[in-house]
DNA sequence: ATGATTGTTGAGCGACCGCTCAAGAAAGAA
DNA sequence: TTCTTTCTTGAGCGGTCGCTCAACAATCAT
């Protein structure tokens, strides 16, 4: 449950940070690129860093991970943390952009593009939540469902934004449905809207129960339970 | 959505607080007691107070909520408030307390009591969280489930606390609905724990949904539909 | 009156928060 | 080599965190 429409736009360059992205737009063509950098090379790998924040903030949440807590995990000193990823928010930022370009993260989108039905599509989302919410392999639940549920007044700015990513998944959801209906997969009088709310409010518990301890198991009876309600 | 059953039993007296309950154990019987305390009077009104504490945890969740902004918004010191209410864990397991036996945090246990069948329990507690979770005049959502979503190592006992209530909640669910299936009510071929798990998946979904800005409207397109899904 | 009891007050404790910065280290460029 | 550039390091900034405490105030008991 995260961004099915993948805004890789404008991203007004924040301020530090994207050192390490640009391959080789210059530089004439045929070589592989990755001309060595100028000077010192950083002693961490940006990908590894980035994964010890995620696991981070999916598991505690954006405020209850400090930045103590982060510098220990990625194995850095504020220093370099800040020269690399401009400050906290921009770090969580950067996970949440990078956990919507990933398969756990991404899962919806794939499956509202790959599936030719919309009931194909919103099973399979069902059932893959139900796989990868538990999933020992990485924090229960979703990161955009849970990072940012609790935040004093000053952070209200990133609650707001995740649950930007989760209406607009909703809108998503909506949109395919109207389609179906459209199509004549869904009966004219079936609320495409409704039903959209109705699938992520699903979603969106199944996150919860999964943090609460629920099976994948466990979750694959609610999915299918879920279907049921399918006009 | 939050305690079933009610746990009014040991209790193990934390350490402070509890100073304003009792009435009249003592001193005969006739009189309405309210025999006048000794010392100086509280400046606070205790309900008011842990209802100002309760708003704040309801919306920020326990982290988020600062000792600054409980004595703020409860017109008290720090000093009052640790006299009063012991700790801040002490004064959050308190509000906890009080929300489960309020209308708006006991709706459910209610339900199941009230209602002669399963069916009729639990839609009516689906259409109950319909209202109840985006009603105004309250922060939105249930407090148990999304109080203490986001906390850091040292607090887990809190994470741990509430989970613990949304589970027993679960297990209550359950209970029912293995009832319903032994007096007939539900085929023999359905399955309580997967329903109820469902059922408590939805609820908690609504409650994150509300907090996300759905109307009463959308809540009740949506416990119509989860309906759908009753064997 | 005086003492006992309970509550309020304001100052402030140690710990941690997010974050910064001068100094040093490791690389390519000259 | 020396210069420039980039990154790391360790110390530590101001601020907020949860919480405590001595002094004072308001009530009942005597």
């Amino acid at each position: 449950m995260t961004d099915a429409v993948e805004t890789a736009g404008p991203k007004a360059a924040p301020k530090a940070a994207e050192t390490a992205a640009a391959t080789a737009p210059e530089t004439g063509s045929a070589a592989p690129a990755t001309r060595p950098r100028r000077g010192r090379p950083p002693a961490f790998d940006r990908t590894e860093a980035l994964s010890a924040a995620t696991r981070l903030f999916w598991e505690r949440g954006y405020e209850a991970t400090s930045v103590t807590d982060l510098t220990t995990a990625m194995g850095m000193r504020p220093g370099s943390l800040y020269a690399a990823f401009g400050d906290k928010r921009s770090l969580f930022e950067e996970v949440v952009r990078r956990y919507g370009t990933s398969p756990v993260g991404a899962f919806a989108a794939v499956a509202l593009t790959e599936e030719p039905t919309a009931y194909g599509a919103f099973a399979r989302i069902l059932r893959e939540a139900a796989a990868i919410y538990p999933d020992p392999s990485h924090p229960a639940g979703c990161l955009v469902i849970s990072a940012a549920t609790n935040v004093s007044a000053q952070d209200a700015g990133i609650q707001d934004h995740l649950r930007e990513l989760r209406n607009g998944n909703t809108r998503v959801f909506a949109e395919r449905l109207r389609r179906a209906r459209e199509e004549g997969e869904l009966p004219p009088e079936a609320d495409p809207e409704a039903l959209a709310g109705y699938l992520a409010t699903v979603i969106q518990g199944m996150s919860q129960q999964a943090r609460d301890g629920a099976t994948a198991a466990d979750l694959a009876r609610t999915a299918e339970l879920a279907l049921r309600a399918w006009p």
